[in-house]
DNA sequence: AATTCGTCCAACCGCCGTGTT
DNA sequence: GAACACGGCGGTTGGACGAAT
């Protein structure tokens, strides 16, 4: 049978969001709240698809939002989180105030998956990966690592500079103890209260 | 000065889980 | 129980921008 689309295709505008129609939603949701995302666009006057509209609130503008660069220990966590649980962005966000699974996806993507590769760490499983070619006289991946994390900023922006200058051995520290840990939950993915608790107990 | 490359991030798409009829 | 509607999630894309060449 299939699924119906999820808004009629018709007048329905994509693309970058215009300020007028960021405005529109703002003020359609400070008085309304966000009820039911299927009327609202019909309800704020936009043009656009409830997902759209969804979207743009969650991951621009609500106002508990922070925006920039993730810092050092929102972005460990993120890394302790991730070897947990997987690719649950959703669920990393709501450990980081502030935060959406959109932002701190791209950051995983663009950058933390990067380090870790350097680190040895296979950025999906979590586990050491195997040695590559390059790295062929450091048993120990993880210490060799560390040194190139510091200089790894070089290729970033200069924002990037600003909020790595303290990073490097916390970095390959938490790996290796993530690399024990993430051995015993191996494939097992905890549950929100498993993963509570295991928060609660490291802090 | 022009081009290429890498980074950042907003936005879209398709699928899934769940609640309702 | 099946069909459907909806909200939400994760993967991916593409444009803007700055740095490097």
């Amino acid at each position: 049978m299939g699924r119906q689309p999820c808004c009629d295709k018709l007048g329905v505008k994509k693309g970058p969001w215009t300020a007028e129609e960021d405005k529109k939603l703002i003020n359609f949701i400070q008085t309304n709240g966000h009820c039911c995302w299927r009327a609202l666009p019909k309800l704020a006057g936009l043009r656009r698809c409830r997902k759209s509209c969804r979207l743009r609130w969650t991951n621009y503008l609500r106002p508990d939002l922070k925006r920039g660069l993730l810092s050092h220990d929102e972005e460990q966590l993120v890394i302790d989180l991730h070897a947990h649980i997987g690719n649950k962005w959703s669920k990393i966000a709501s450990r980081l105030p502030g935060r959406t699974d959109n932002g701190i996806k791209n950051h995983w993507n663009t950058h933390i998956k990067k380090k870790l590769v350097k680190m040895g760490i296979d950025p999906v499983t979590s586990q050491p990966l195997k040695q590559e070619p390059n790295n062929t006289d450091n048993p120990n991946s993880t210490s060799s690592v560390s040194n190139d994390i510091s200089k790894e900023p070089k290729s970033s922006s200069t924002k990037n500079v600003e909020t790595n200058g303290t990073t490097t051995e916390d970095e390959s520290s938490s790996a290796v103890t993530r690399q024990n840990s993430s051995k015993d939950s191996e494939n097992n993915l905890l549950n929100d209260e498993e993963l509570f608790s295991y928060f609660h107990d490291n802090n």
